[in-house]
DNA sequence: AACTTATAGTTAACATCGTTAACACTCGGG
DNA sequence: CCCGAGTGTTAACGATGTTAACTATAAGTT
């Protein structure tokens, strides 16, 4: 009857859990889940709570309000990302073209799959637009930019400043991924580009950027 | 003292106002007003209604429920920028260059200037992704459209789908935009392009569309 | 001209939200 | 053995979107 566990769930006023960070993962955790099920309008304090097996309270121990709590949910994200560049590019050739189509197929990924930490992003309106390098892991720009430079070096893309070919390249994706997030193309675009994914919308116009849109001559 | 306009304020229970749909307008503009100062998160319908001049449930009499007034207010906003994507492109000669230009900045001109109501776009998560024939004047796509094609016929972009091309042309200048919202370049990208303006990003990135990006033969 | 009714306001109240205050249990260290 | 830090609880506050119940006016009907 006085089992530790249930005095634990019944009890007013706890001691520390049994492993020390444990209910800051369970409550990130539930964020987590909340954010990718009902996304960010619908995430209450009061159900992450629930999620973590707390009560609403017991979360400001660990975060000061929700905002912290969200952003460091969304910084973890970030974090995340940039592994997942590295992982994409990792077994192709540096300097390859291959490398450039890895890194768009990769954040198109991640964006689709965390698409309400992603919105947040742009949502926030409190804070004016958060410098780069105060991005974890700089959004990957680091990584983007080095694969840049690498294909220049390598000839495949011809010479330009490597910032603002990476700010290009980055735009292109985001502007794929943030337009379909938005409106649904299905009536609109040819049959033949198959699911409007952002990746096959990402493949369908990837010549144009490679080979531009100027008449031949 | 028995004075009608005093009686109005300070009385419970109104008769109609003086003229039709004199309400429905001061909501709708505190609305508008409200979004451009304080952003959409910052956004109650107690604040609409006492820039309204009237008290918080009489906005209901005129719209169902918060997210109905936004849409209207957004899709007023959306119908606006079609009339100025073609007031851009009128003094422009059909099927040149400068029109597909006009466009671009005509976008980047109305996104940032109406960024909260942009922004929500994007952030209502509840209605999955809309059909773009369900956008008041289609966001402006078939004016793009028609601008694509008629510089297709004119020699001036080579041949490809029409849609591909006006998708490709929204997705680009869609995603500067929405880049700069959210992170801040200005540690990052070269000096000389000046000021870090979606415009000015627009045309400092303007030729790696037109060439391509590939190493020249 | 008087009566009726739809319209468009009001006040009061509700549930829910983020957050704070006050309190309570438990563990580790003196 | 106590005690203070850490971590949980319950109760409550103010703000929010929204509804219920009521009311005064304007317009239409007889």
């Amino acid at each position: 009857m006085n089992n530790k566990t249930a005095a634990r769930k019944s009890l007013p006023g706890h001691s520390r859990p049994p492993i020390a960070g444990t209910t800051i993962h369970a409550i990130v955790e539930a964020t987590r889940t909340l954010l990718a099920t009902q996304g960010y309008e619908a995430l209450s304090m009061r159900e992450v709570a629930a999620g973590a097996g707390i009560t609403p309270p017991a979360i400001y121990r660990h975060f000061p309000n929700k905002d912290a709590l969200i952003d460091f949910v969304v910084n973890d994200t970030l974090r995340e990302f940039e592994l997942h560049l590295l992982r994409a590019i990792a077994p192709l050739p540096v300097g390859s073209y291959e490398r450039l189509l890895a890194l768009g197929s990769a954040y198109i990924r991640v964006a689709t799959e965390h698409e309400a930490q992603f919105k947040i992003l742009f949502t926030r309106i409190r804070n004016r637009p958060r410098k780069l390098a105060d991005f974890p892991g700089q959004w990957g720009y680091q990584v983007l930019r080095q694969c840049v430079v690498e294909a220049i070096d390598a000839g495949i893309l011809r010479e330009m400043d490597p910032d603002l070919a990476s700010f290009f390249f980055w735009s292109r994706v985001h502007g794929i991924v943030m337009l379909l997030l938005a409106c649904d193309f299905s009536d609109t675009l040819p049959p033949e580009i198959g699911d409007l994914t952002a990746e096959n919308l990402f493949a369908a116009t990837r010549d144009f950027v490679v080979s531009g849109l100027k008449a031949g001559p």
